[in-house]
RNA sequence: GGGAGCGUGCCGGAAUUGGUAGACGGACUCGACUCAAAAUCGAGCGCCUUCGGGCAUGUGGGUUCAAGUCCCACCGCUCCCA
């Protein structure tokens, strides 16, 4: 190795840790030395890719942002210096509204708004000590990069993957724009703006995710070392259910159909009407003259209703008849045909059969609309539970089915449904929750499509060479007033590619989410210019081994990636097939609050005098102590760059990993991190002290025979080195691999002066490499200090030597019918013989055995004895 | 209503295939050092106790030589889907 070799930050002669002079000091040594570059292919080490979900450049970091990112930073270190070639890259997901309203309000570009807090946040990244390859860094807002976005959205376009229709869509009045459905909450609000989101007819751009529908439930089941809640949950979203679709001939009519989709075909002799959703369009036709009012009424009302709303089960079902009848396949009876609101379009077929005994809100309909209802299927209560209003939904025998009767609820199913199909009203069918997913955005930051609209030639591609399709900058934003691109007369209007006839660009954007959708791929070959990636450098990294985020993607951009990873592969793009090997998702970083359970009202802690009991300043009642998500409204946030300035990035990142598990939410305490600076300047003065007689981190030879301080050590140390190795080899403890670090630390302060030079030397260049990951900065000040050569962070990860763990005596256990009664020291070599022997020779055994033989003697090796009586 | 997860000292949290419950840290108490404070160092720290021990991992049962861990029922909390 031919690093440079810095001095230490500090003199030896400096006996204080003062965190900001170390870190300054190896944050511009690593920068000049470009420790954090990604190594080159032919490096011959394993690759590893390491990725922390990027973040929005708001301009400022928050503490949620460090625990993500140090996590992924302390992960990506471990396994360089188990020898993989490691890429750990960091981007930034800078379209969006945020630097929109920015501009609207004060008046500033958003691309310099921008570019501004991306400068802002990188350098607080870069106070943290996070060993990024920055030369691969991304931003989703330059043209470098949306122009692949658009390259990509090409290839799904012409793949017959983006297509473009009028549908029934979700509008945020609040940020003035359509949304996804994964993009409302189960409130029916807008993910972003928190607005009750309104339904609306527009012609939008879709992505056909439901054609992965199959595999991306299907290959969930690949997915090991993902968060089974997270699995669950996109499993939950797809929503794959079996059932039929059943064909209503329309009486009256020859040729007219109501098709719905059913999973309970068992009971279709109990339908007593079929509901249309009020937007089908078959209600036009088959609404007849004395209806077609309180059709439309019906319509207007429904309008006005979120799906939430219309779906929900605490509300009254209401709905009108059209007029119209249809006749039940199976046993040719007459039933009315309903609208009502509970039913929607983009669902199924956008019809269901009524069958009220066996359906809870189509038995709040019956019962509400007077219609009848029809016990088919009979189980033990099942009759009561009917009678009762409650509908009877699980399965059981069939009863006034006709030839179907005496049947179990799933031998029907099939059977009703061959019977449908052979007579040809019925086909078995698997029908899923997904939608299309919706990126069409009426905003102006965004990446736009890149698609031109000609009167002759329809939707055409924006041709390859001409990408980007770049935003016009300096133009006036208002906010109001549909899509601001639209309103930009010398960049809509634009000769079509294809036979060259005035056009109009698309003036919708992208959802972000679209270029978030594949920027890990991007980070395998960042400086590409003929395409986005090529296969090799994604084949070489992907997928990505260890991916880091918060849970609150466990839909949405997750999906989408899988959904994006896929579609590309489908294309011949790339070979792999799921991109996020393992995922970790952190939990959120609390902060105490304070607030007055009569009022609701928060209170800021500077306001609160007396932390032990907690009073409003104003009204003097108790307050409530509570620990929840850091934000400015609760007046509980606490600036990482404080906690930097206070105590060093060394501090900050021991005490969020030690604090809490990676996964579980952390409550912020001041109190704590001081805790943690205290135990760095243990280290400190342990490392102080132990430069008189260490000068070298070269292995020194050990004498033949050890004293009891230094095999303690040395068991010590090796006991550490085994658990944090296994802390990041399966489920990843990064709390208990920090309590393991005090441990030893804690050992070898204890055995203090009866060391052994050697073995001192053993224990501290573990001890530093092992922190390494952890307190990069302060590893490094410490190698140094005592004499080692190159950077720490090129030294290789400790390994265990098992000899070091052996002993000569061990402490084994005495248990009485399996209480502990007492303890003994023996031969760490005895078998299970002599530990009988031992243990029944023993003094504890004498006093509770009584004397007596024990009727049963268990043993467990080099553990404990149990004396059964 | 369905599904997933969780419940351990004052607090955050540890506990291998069932094998010493409470690692490690914080808070607290006492002591040393100091004129004093901070820092530092040392000791203590689940509950009860007649000092033998007894009871303790949400509650109640069960399996086992042995249960925080496995099984059953229940209570409470969180999240997702309806």
């Amino acid at each position: 190795m031919n690093a440079a070799k810095p001095s230490a930050a500090t003199g030896p002669q400096n006996d204080r840790y003062d965190p900001a002079s170390v870190e300054k000091h190896w944050q511009a040594s690593w920068r000049d030395q470009g420790l954090d570059r990604t190594p080159p292919e032919n490096s011959g080490q394993t690759p590893f890719y390491a990725l922390s979900m990027f973040p929005y450049p708001s301009g400022s970091l928050h503490m949620g942002h460090v625990r993500n990112y140090v996590i992924t930073d302390v992960i990506a270190r471990v396994q360089r210096m188990r020898g993989c070639a490691v890429l750990h890259p960091m981007g930034w997901d800078a379209f969006g509204l945020p630097a929109e309203n920015a501009a609207i309000e004060r008046n500033v570009d958003p691309g310099e708004w921008t570019d501004h807090n991306i400068d802002q946040m990188r350098d607080q990244l870069n106070r943290l000590g996070l060993s990024i390859d920055w030369q691969r860094e991304q931003a989703t807002c330059h043209s470098d990069y949306y122009r692949w976005t658009q390259w990509l959205f090409l290839e799904l376009f012409e793949g017959g993957l983006a297509y473009r229709k009028n549908a029934t869509v979700n509008w945020d009045p609040v940020d003035q724009t359509v949304l996804a459905n994964e993009q409302v909450d189960a409130d029916g609000r807008s993910w972003r703006s928190g607005a009750l989101v309104e339904q609306r007819q527009l012609n939008q751009w879709f992505l056909r995710i439901t054609d992965y529908a199959e595999p991306l439930l299907n290959d969930l089941d690949k997915l090991n070392g993902w968060p089974e809640r997270v699995r669950t949950m996109q499993a939950n979203w797809i929503g794959r259910s079996e059932g039929a679709e059943i064909t209503f001939a329309v009486n009256g009519s020859t040729d007219q159909a109501i098709t719905v989709f059913t999973t309970r075909p068992d009971t279709l002799a109990g339908a007593s009407y079929v509901v249309l959703a009020p937007e089908h369009e078959l209600v036009d036709a088959l609404t007849t003259a004395d209806q077609v009012d309180a059709v439309e009424s019906f319509r207007k009302e429904v309008g006005r209703l979120s799906t939430i709303e219309r779906t929900s089960d605490d509300r009254p079902k209401r709905g009108v008849p059209i007029g119209a009848s249809v006749t039940n396949p199976l046993n040719g009876e007459s039933l009315p045909v309903w609208i009502a609101d509970y039913v929607l379009a983009e669902y199924g077929t956008g019809a269901v059969m009524g069958v009220p005994a066996h359906d809870q809100r189509d038995i709040q309909f019956a019962t509400a609309n007077d219609l009848p209802i029809r016990q088919v299927i009979d189980a033990e209560e099942a009759t009561e539970a009917i009678a009762a209003g409650k509908a009877w939904t699980e399965t059981g025998r069939l009863i006034n089915s006709g030839d179907f009767d005496g049947k179990n609820s799933n031998d029907a199913k099939v059977a009703i449904t061959r019977h449908g199909e052979a007579e040809g009203w019925a086909t078995s069918k698997i029908t899923y929750r997904l939608r299309d997913w919706l990126i069409s955005r009426q905003r102006y930051w965004g990446c736009p499509i890149p698609i031109v609209h000609c009167p002759d030639c329809g939707a055409v591609s924006v041709p390859r060479d001409q990408l980007p399709v770049e935003l016009p900058r300096g133009i006036d934003l208002l906010g109001k007033g549909g899509s601001p691109l639209s309103q930009q007369d010398d960049w809509v209007n634009v000769p079509c590619p294809n036979c060259g006839k005035p056009a109009k660009r698309e003036t919708d954007t992208m959802d972000t989410f679209m270029c978030s959708s594949w920027y890990f791929l991007r980070f395998a070959d960042p400086t590409n210019a003929e395409k986005p990636f090529s296969k090799e450098a994604v084949n070489r990294w992907l997928p990505v081994k260890q991916y880091v985020g918060g849970i609150e993607h466990a839909i949405l951009h997750l999906l989408y990636s899988r959904f994006f990873t896929k579609a590309l592969k489908d294309r011949g793009l790339i070979d792999v097939d799921e991109p996020f090997e393992r995922l970790l998702t952190q939990g959120m970083v609390q902060g105490v609050t304070y607030r007055n359970p009569s009022t609701g009202k928060y209170i800021a802690p500077a306001d609160v005098s007396d932390s032990e009991d907690p009073r409003d300043p104003h009204t003097g009642d108790q307050l409530e102590v509570l620990f929840e998500k850091m934000s400015k409204s609760k007046y509980n946030g606490v600036d990482p760059a404080a906690v930097i300035d206070r105590y060093g990035a060394d501090t900050a990142r021991m005490f969020i990993l030690f604090k809490a598990p990676p996964e579980k939410d952390l409550e912020w305490d001041d109190a704590d991190v001081e805790g943690q600076f205290r135990f760095l300047q243990r280290l400190w003065r342990l490392v102080e002290s132990a430069a008189k007689t260490v000068d070298t981190m070269e292995p020194l030879e050990r004498p033949d025979h050890l004293c009891e301080a230094d095999s303690s050590v040395r068991r010590a140390l090796h006991l550490a080195i085994e658990a944090i190795s296994e802390d990041f080899s399966d489920e990843i403890q990064l709390n208990t691999a920090i309590s393991e670090l005090m441990k030893l630390s804690n050992a070898i302060t204890a055995a203090g002066v009866e060391l052994s030079t050697p073995v001192l030397q053993e224990a501290l260049s573990g001890l530093i490499r092992l922190l390494a990951p952890f307190a990069p900065h302060l590893a490094e000040e410490f190698w140094k200090r005592l004499g080692g050569c190159g950077s720490v962070h090129h030294q290789n990860w400790p390994i265990v030597d098992q000899s070091a763990l052996v002993q000569d005596s061990v402490e084994l256990v005495i248990q009485v019918k399996g209480k502990v009664r007492g303890k003994l020291q023996v031969p760490a070599k005895a078998d299970n013989n002599e530990l009988k022997k031992l243990a029944l020779a023993s003094d504890v055994a004498q006093k509770w055995l009584d004397g007596a033989e024990p009727r049963r003697v268990i043993v467990v090796p080099g553990k404990l004895v149990n004396l059964v009586p």
